[in-house]
Parts: C-alpha cells; structure tokens; sequence
DNA sequence: CCCCTCATACCGACCATACGGTATGTGTTC
DNA sequence: GAACACATACCGTATGGTCGGTATGAGGGG
C-alpha cells in the first residue's frame, strides 16, 4: 500500500495517520461531527491526500472500522489475560483486563466502533457492517473459552457460549455509555463488576476478594499505553 | 407557552411538533447528521419559528434530552410492570417490559439520550448532563423496588440497589448498540434475557418459563402503540 | 364596547462560512 | 514512462444563524 522513500521515509503513511487522526477524533466527537478538515489537519495531510486514498468521508469510515478491528484484534491477542490455564479465569481475567484499561479520561477508553454504528446504523450500511464485524468479531474471540469452561464444569443451560460473549461486548458497550452520560469511568468500572458477578453467578464460582473484578495478572499502568477497546 | 387561536388552533405547537421531530430524526440518524432545515422540514415549521423557540441547534438538543425524560418518565410510570406486589417481581416485570417494547424497527426502540451522548459527550456539556438526567433519573425509578427487594429477602451483598439499578441501563443500551450493529432486535431482547438470568441468579429464584424472560403481565401487541425508550 | 399597546408566535429572505468533493499538477520510484 | 503518492486551487451546495416583518390575542383605559 504504501511507498516510503529514501527522502521523504514517512511518506506513504498519510493513510496511516489518517486512519490513527479518525479513531481519535471520532471518538472524541462522533462521526457526522468530524469533517474531511478536521482529519486532514490532525493527521497532517491535505484533502488531496485525504481523496487520493479514501473515495469518500464514508469510505474512510468503514476503513477506520476495520483498522480499528485489526489493531484492537492484536492488543488483546497480546493481553496477559489468556494465560490462565482454566478457560473460566481466562473468562474472568478478560472482564478484569477490560475493567483495568478502563481510564480516566473516558474518550480515551472508548469505542470507535460502538460510537460509530449508533450514528450510522440507518444511513451508512457499509460502516454499520464494518462495526458489527469489529464487535462480533470480537466476541467471538471469547466464544472458545466460554464453550471450554461449560464443558469443564458441566454446564448444561438455556444460554449458549456465543450469547454470553456478545452480552460481555453489551455490557461494554452499555458501560461506555452510562460513563460518557456521567463523565465518570468509575461508572463502567461497576457495570464490569457487575458482569464478572454475573459470569461467576453462572458458573458456581466465588470472587477471589471483595469489591473488586479479581486480578488480571497485569499492573494496570502497564496497560495504560496499550490501546483501548 | 403556546397561544392557540380559533382560526388556527394548531398554532403554539410548533415547539412541541420540533421536539417530536427531533426525537425521530436524531433517534436515527444521531444529532450532528440532522440538520435545523431537516427538523423544520418534518415538524412543518420555518427556520424564523426554530430560532424563535430554540436559541441554537444545541439549545434544542438540550430540549429535546429533557422531552425525551418527560415523556419516557410518563411513559414507565404508566406501565403495567408496577402492579406485582412482591418488589422483586416488579424489578423482573421492568425486564420482561422492557424486552418486550424491543420492536422490530430498531431505530424506534432506540435512546434517544443514549445515542446523542455518545456523540456529544465531550464536545456539548449542555446535551450531556440532560441526558445523563435522562438515564439516571430512569435508573433511580427502579433503586426502590431493589431496595426493597433486599430486604425482603435479607440480601447483603458487595453492591447497592442503586448500583444494580444503573446496570439495568447499561445493559438497555448496550444491548441497543449490538441490535443496531448487527440489524437485529433478538440481539437486544438476548442481552435482557442475561439481565433477567442475572438478577435472579442474585436474588436466588428460578426462571417461570425456560427459554423467555418471564410474563410482564401485559401482551406484547398491546405495547407496540406505546413509547419506547 | 372600542381602541390602543404590548408580548408572543411565527414567517421567509438573506448571510458568511464550512462542508464534501473534484480537477489538475508535481515529484518520486520502479 | 507508467504508476503511485501526494499537493494546491477550486466548486457548488448545505449549514447554522440573523433580521425585519406580520398576524394574533391578552390586558387596560376611557
């Protein structure tokens, strides 16, 4: 895609740093509210540029959808939470990981995906269906491990492991919202207790210590340059 | 207010007809995508009679957060859902109601104040604490009935009524951001029926019927006419 | 009862700017 | 020299917002 010179080495990445300027400023403000300027100017390119790589504002949002599932997709494939050897503390250490990058500042921590399907859902189909790949996809990343941990405690039930790894991304979601309406992430930090108290519900299983999602086997500093999801 | 006269007794409403305009048209295409000429187009009325009532698109917004409570507010407190005598039954009735007025046009299911603080968040302040009146004002209909539900039950748990209360909302509207995404409302009416498992998992009592999430005491069709939230 | 005044409710033309998008040109690499 | 990766200047339109004006009705004085 890209071709990086000798003279200019970072040229070739405007597409790059436009896509990185979107999830940003997308996030920050929403879709409708981000103009063709405001991307360029952040991303320091200009409009030619901005068309030369994207045929429309609308193309450039379906391709933010996807960037941003590829670069969330390799975050938390390289989360710690996948160490545990029981596929239920993976389970459990996945919504402590989320409840730990949760930061202080709110816009920092949110979606773009989920920001962005809520504007759009009716009138760009193309970016709807990039977002839902993104959060189902997503989801579906926690499906082996849920199925695994129903198979090894015998769970037999009128839930099935795909239905609780989209109600995990629905109380993420959720948690975003009620964060952003209170401008307090502590707010998303209790509707992520409250699932991990739902998932141990499910499972017969007893929090490790109280008033806290357990342990996610990583200091949430070191988390905090990671991206969020 | 308004000053309806005998040869045009529609007149004095043009408030009202934006607001109810706003209402649909930010519901499905979110507020920055809907313009001031959009809304005076659907309500019927001029741009002199938009900024007449409304200092600004914003000043509207925050209107229309706040018709948005009145109306859900009149709306819920209408409901069927109030009517068992066991509290409990009255927090699972809300559930089961709320599953129940998932329609199958998603768009007017939606939230009105959960989609537009999404986008406006950290850039109106204004349309944000509205909407956050809004949602936890909503939530704080349902701490008393949770509340009371503890006691009767002589629950002593790590989180309050007002904690699972907001975690009712923030179940709705995550549960609304996944039916958008996917184009499905069983998305939304799956993530209640965790919501519902949940709250009985805390509160230790069966499901009635496997498979739903119990009676809300009322038929579905007789909802439809109904505002959603 | 009439008339004057004032506030409200609304109309519709107008404005500056910001918007998404295009056309053309230039330097670089293969 | 073809293809790419931009840059610059430009275009038509849509946008939020303004302004002067009009119609209606309530209230009060004579």
């Amino acid at each position: 895609m890209s071709r990086p010179t000798k003279l200019h080495p970072d040229r070739g990445d405007a597409r790059t740093r436009l896509l990185t300027a979107a999830v940003d400023l997308i996030r920050a403000r929403g879709f409708a509210a981000t103009s063709v300027d405001d991307l360029c100017r952040a991303a320091g390119v200009t409009k030619g540029a901005f068309f030369h790589h994207f045929a429309s504002k609308e193309a450039l949002g379906v391709a933010a959808a996807w960037h941003w599932a590829e670069t969330t997709t390799a975050f938390f494939a390289a989360a710690p939470y996948h160490a545990p050897p029981d596929p239920l503390h993976r389970v459990l250490a996945y919504v402590a990981f989320r409840r730990a990058i949760v930061s202080d500042d709110i816009t920092e921590s949110s979606c773009l995906v989920g920001t962005m399907v809520q504007e759009v859902h009716a009138s760009a189909p193309a970016i709807r269906d990039a977002c839902a790949a993104s959060i189902f996809g997503h989801a579906a990343t926690l499906e082996a491990d849920i199925g695994a941990a129903m198979d090894d405690r015998g769970i037999v039930a009128d839930w099935t492991a795909a239905s609780l790894a989209r109600q995990t991304q629905a109380v993420v979601q959720g948690a975003l919202v009620l964060a952003k309406a209170g401008d307090d992430p502590a707010l998303a930090r209790d509707s992520l207790d409250h699932l991990d108290r739902y998932i141990r519900l499910l499972f017969g299983v007893a929090a490790p210590v109280p008033g806290g999602a357990g342990e996610s086997g990583v200091r949430p500093e070191a988390l905090a340059t990671g991206l969020p999801a």
